[in-house]
DNA sequence: CATGAATGAGAATTCATTCAT
DNA sequence: CATGAATGAATTCTCATTCAT
């Protein structure tokens, strides 16, 4: 019944640099999600982390699914962008890789795509689907490009760069199957970067 | 209204050759948890997919976690079986990774376990997450030993074996991350089969 | 079919001097606890005792048994006020006893609140027992200062004061061992509290 | 999931002295009902802690009430007979009352019988409630037939003997309010007996 | 005499959602 | 802009009871 200490009724005065509630609850959303997963987090989790009550969620996103696919869209909007950064440079192209390798190991946000994809899936409307899967898109997309633009350079050979995308990206989550003494085990970001990386060069390489 | 028909009460006439109803629970349960993930499955949908009662499900699995566990154990030691079978061969050690592959990508199975892993690791207790892990070490284990072997035997150059069999369990479940066009694209599984073991191949051997 | 007509979703129009929705579900929730015993009583029975949904007395009390500790607490309090008020008067110390007694038997709450602490034992928490436990003993404290403070003015002889508090307690709650039959043949509260207090007061007197 | 090892299959070797196994779920119920509650006794604990399974409870009880009818009329002649047996010797009254509460406050079986009765009101069956009724009354009559007699014999002075025989029950159960700490602070069955029995005795006498 | 398998009706609790203020 | 009050539908789990063997 001790309900916590709510804000008191009506506007609040906005602060300066306050993040509008709509963000905090955006960004509240996000962590969240990521951490448990569409089907386990409650609008009454979110709500209470971000200290407001459920109500004030309603407000902004008419439903748990919309709330979801904001999240989701505007995470992969952040990371596409940090994307587009390390891809845009002069670096030789398997450095580039290195960088994206890192950035991606370094956010916790390295959690599989596809997994929410699969829990909410079965929640989601069509348009709210096709949102996500359009973000998603242009999140490989970007390094699809650069594939292929360092096949034409001559950097690596012809291959399918759909699939090797794919791959790439698919090889950055493996530290999701490792267990703690694994992990543990792993000395730093960088060297489990230059690992995949390597091997991944390899790999498309073709080992000749 | 439209319920399905269920048998009446008590102990039902034994019919010869009939799937016991324990089994019968824990198959399509485990069919139910892979295509829409622990959360999504609610103890109806399970018996209503048996046509049996919920608390017939009860009767034989204490709780939902319980069921969860069952399930997933008994699916990867099926897995497990089948790895055994293909890497007990004499084959050359490429054709193996390429057996094993082909048996991954067929079975609906390789869907990512560790997604499970996330989804359910919220809801398990200590022990049947114990359980779960001992049985998916069990399954990465007969890989990585039959890497090893093949390091001893001068098939593939020195390496971390664990990291490998990491990588190439975690190669197999690439197709999770292609959107249906490309899925479509692709035109067998033994295409994709010897995309991925090539791939790895090449990886490994460190392109030399 | 002929479920009750329940207000529609939302929040209500204010009914000015309505009680609030959290007494009256208190309240009601008193009554059937006393009436039938804790576990005879479902969630399902308060809420539509109280014209209410079962996620309405959710939103006040997030356990059944969060629910009975309130409700008995409250009880608890509101008895021992009434205790306070005649015990405070400068009546002799049998009259006040009288009057007690007459308190007691008339209301229905002279139901034995052991019964209800052994049936709730098995399910309420530590916390929760401790309150309750609390309740209780301030409950008795009353008449215990009361028995101190007549034994000091010498209106009653050297005695267990504690031993003597339950004993009087005790006596109030004969009533629950008579059949009907017997029950109808007392003619009133006045006269049951009389026999009552006139045995009680020889017993404590010591027949001398 | 793990069952506990049963006894195999089919009739059992009947063992010397044994208990019949209708007698061992009568007992077995008996305690569990006492310390639990009619209804926080499922036939599941019942079966359980009789070591049978619980179609073998329902072999020879047809209902929970049953069961719970059965076992409180087989206590009730338990405790009657040894009253019986007290109260037919040819000490002074007042002793016979203080073996009489010996007897009960030494039994665990002190606790009120009502709060069974009202517990059990609710589930059991007119039938049912009158054999319980019954039993209970012939316990109470045992008493009420000695303190008939012992008025007639100028051992104690003319009153409601009803009444007294209530009386006497109740301050029986004065234990349960106590609470933990003192109950440990009575020295002994024996005193707590005395005290009881003086005090009735005072009261009873008139004080005069 | 005793059991294992099964059920149907409810129980407690959660949760997305709505709406007057 | 934000809230508190309320709902309906679902979810997990329990339990008395039944019946073929």
């Amino acid at each position: 019944m001790e309900k916590k200490q709510h804000r008191s009724i009506g506007r609040p005065r906005k602060e300066q640099g306050a993040a509008s509630t709509k963000d905090i609850i955006l960004h509240t959303a996000t962590t969240l999600f990521l951490e448990n997963g569409f089907p386990s987090v409650s609008m009454d989790d979110v709500a209470e982390s971000c200290n407001v009550t459920k109500a004030t969620v309603y407000y902004y996103f008419k439903t748990k699914t919309d709330l979801f696919t904001a999240a989701m869209v505007q995470l992969m909007n952040v990371i596409k962008e940090k994307s587009t950064t390390i891809l845009a440079t002069d670096e030789p192209f398997k450095m580039k890789l290195f960088h994206f390798a890192k950035g991606h190991l370094q956010a916790t946000i390295n959690i599989d795509i596809n997994v929410f994809m699969r829990e909410a899936k079965l929640a989601l409307s069509k348009e709210q689907l096709e949102q996500m899967e359009w973000a998603e898109k242009a999140l490989y997309k970007e390094l699809e490009t650069a594939l292929s633009h360092a096949m034409e350079q001559g950097e690596i050979p012809e291959t399918n760069t759909r699939l090797a995308t794919l791959i790439f990206v698919n090889l950055l989550t493996v530290r999701n199957s490792m267990d703690e003494d694994f992990k543990r085990s792993i000395s730093s970001v960088d060297d489990l970067a230059k690992e995949i990386v390597d091997f991944y060069w390899s790999g498309i390489s073709g080992g000749a």
